[in-house]
DNA sequence: TTATTTTTGTAGTCATCGCTCCATAAATCC
DNA sequence: GGATTTATGGAGCGATGACTACAAAAATAA
């Protein structure tokens, strides 16, 4: 039932088989960097990241930060890609889960309850509710940000298909809308934990939450 | 069933009653300018609504908006004000109305989905999800619409509790878990409304949320 | 009319923002 | 060892951020 989430930075290096090659070598860990800067976009937001923020906490110079991630909005990319297939994966391991559909959207409820209120990481989630009121400068991470959802919300709806046609789900089911529901509530849980909503009424949440799912006719 | 909304800027003048007196007169609205700072708010967010942006919208020089309002941060804490008592008005209306609880509730999820769908304001919430990612200069801010939303949760749960008194409920709810559901429901339907989620979509999300609604036993 | 009060227009100020330049350091290739 | 390549440290740059100083303008009070 639980999930393993896996954050630390030692095994996100193992995926960086550290480059040999001519040059001065690098004298930080890039993924070890990368992690920082995620939290730090994770907590504080685009805007809300500066420059120096970035760069103390992830241990380096303004050089080396460019030499290495090229800009601040690469680097933002860069962790959004981090979160979604790290501190996120959670997401998806879920809907890859071979039980009913049912079960699987439950778990997936009670999960997001816990991550999103794990000590050990910001509270929420990066991009539920990132940029949806920025500058017209800014559209470009808007829309990012907007895509992202769109994908995880698609993502539920082909579950929901699955769910149709392994008979999970009376065929008539309008997956697209229960998708948006379940998807709202995702996002409306992650404000509620930014806010410092306890773990558990996030569980009471998900709890009646599931008593939204169609009965069989 | 219907609510009327005012968010016009002639009707805002009304309680403004033109002070008279020594000096030089205002050569603006106030409350007009008012209600341009906040679409402008609402819209892009206190981080992605530049000083000058504001006196372009306004219509006024940099000393007339510091005479007028303060600050940014004032004007902002202003305008989120003018949001709770104008263009956010329907929310504490409906709760107001004498129907039965789960009548009560219908009606407040499908207002939302029209109202964070209208085109002639932004669309979305002005609180909803906003400032949940923020610098830590910025804590005051973020309290401010924390607190605002803890207020609109509360009133959810002082309206269950009216529901529960009323026989409308069964007297075992949980209503603080009731209230938080539909509240995170609401935050994750503005954030769909800023992603341009179609307005009917949000009223399927509404429909489907009221069959979490608890039944007798 | 003159004094007083308040608002306005213009031209700044100062801090911070993301970013760049360039000389130097540390590695590999020949 | 010398050439080449890549990364680093440190200084600083232009743009923009919110905000302010100050004199002139426009009203009322005496």
């Amino acid at each position: 039932m639980t999930t393993k989430i896996i954050v630390d930075t030692q095994a996100a290096t193992k995926t960086a088989p550290t480059r040999r090659g001519r040059g001065r070598p690098q004298s930080f860990d890039r993924a070890q960097a990368l992690c920082a800067a995620m939290r730090l976009f994770w907590d504080r937001g685009y805007d809300g990241t500066s420059f120096d923020d970035l760069t103390a906490a992830m241990g380096i110079s303004a050089s080396s930060f460019y030499n290495a991630f090229g800009s601040k909005e690469a680097l933002y990319q860069e962790t959004i890609d981090a979160y979604v297939k790290r501190a996120g994966a959670w997401f998806t391991t879920i809907l890859q889960e071979p039980t009913d559909t049912r079960s699987t959207f439950a778990h997936l409820l009670t999960t997001a309850a816990t991550e999103f209120t794990r000590d050990d990481l910001p509270t929420g989630c990066m991009i539920a509710a990132a940029a949806t009121q920025c500058a017209p400068t800014q559209a470009r991470l808007r829309d990012l940000l907007a895509t992202q959802r769109t994908q995880s919300e698609t993502a539920l709806v082909t579950r929901l298909q699955q769910g149709i046609q392994a008979g999970d789900l009376p065929p008539d089911t309008d997956i697209k809308a229960l998708a948006a529901f379940y998807s709202a509530l995702l996002r409306g849980m992650a404000v509620q934990a930014r806010d410092g909503i306890p773990r558990e009424r996030l569980h009471e949440i998900a709890r009646i939450a599931m008593q939204a799912w169609p009965t069989p006719p």
